[in-house]
DNA sequence: TATTGTTATACTCTATAACTATA
DNA sequence: TATAGTTATAGAGTATAACAATA
């Protein structure tokens, strides 16, 4: 198979054989592993893209979530993204500084912040979602269109008792 | 469809809207934003896991990449774990500790470390296993049987052009 | 008294640089 | 001269504690 490797004492052969046991083994080929290098690799590269607009891939969630929640406060929003609400304020205080978000004092409770993005916030949005986009249809590229509804319908399956930060208000 | 809900003076149901709004959302709803947080979570459960038999997730990573692959180097380890080599050190050293894994030289390359399971990382190894795959199986529980192997097989599709850390030799 | 947002600080994790020993 | 492993140190990222404003 391999022109340039030369052939050992051994009757078997050892490339093929040591892909098929790191492949079989029970940690290291097991689904579950798998998905947790492919939730590493997908945000890896979503963060890259990100990087050439100047922005985080958290910045493109933050845009997202206040994007989809109208009147989102930062305490909700910590909770959406899993993240200290203390991470949060420097996620904001970035993006307000770009003048890509704002934030607008709520009248019904004047501790909270409701979080509203600016028209050029939304077309940052706009832009970033074509960029992370463009990452998943490169990432996804070996699988059919069909194939990738049913590995998003089985995702969402798996993550459905999970997905609290994707409940409503 | 839910009961308990009182019915608000909105015509359209704001639970299930502002769900659909957000799951289906070109990022937050997306694929890949799915298989991000479906590996973090995973991670996370076997990361406990592992805790409750006194290891760490990448010290199960690293007794399967020495169980898998013989006279592995530590260099090597590091180039499989997505490790930096400095990192790599305080793992070994931990296990070695624990009589887990031996650090032997080389007699070819007397700068190398050849790791090896003892007996007892056998035994450990094989106890974490049992723990990883039983995470593995309640988290993969919504889906049947054949459903998974769909699952791991689209990943290894994925994956496959990303994977040189199962690679041979 | 509790909660939202904020700041300052401490802690954890990781990477960088420099060293030893082998090649 | 280059590489494997190690150590010490600096840096990034995160969480904790304490505070002001509001409820």
């Amino acid at each position: 198979m391999s022109p340039e490797r030369p052939r050992t004492n051994t009757s078997v052969d050892p490339v093929g054989d040591r892909l098929v046991a790191l492949a079989d083994d029970a940690v290291l080929g097991s689904t579950g592993y798998l998905l947790l290098k492919a939730g590493i690799h997908v945000g890896n590269e979503i963060e890259q893209a990100m990087r050439e607009l100047g922005l985080s891939m958290r910045d493109l969630l933050v845009l997202s979530f206040v994007a989809c929640l109208e009147g989102l406060s930062q305490q909700e929003l910590s909770d959406r993204l899993a993240l200290d609400p203390t991470l949060v304020v420097g996620l904001v205080d970035g993006l307000e500084e770009r003048d890509l978000v704002r934030r607008a004092k709520d009248p019904d409770d004047r501790r909270r912040n409701m979080l509203v993005l600016t028209p050029a916030g939304e077309r940052v949005r706009t832009d970033a979602i074509e960029a992370a986009t463009a990452v998943q249809e490169e990432y996804l590229a070996p699988l059919t269109n069909e194939q990738r509804t049913v590995l998003r319908s089985m995702l969402f399956d798996v993550m459905a008792p999970r997905l609290p930060w994707l409940r409503p208000a």
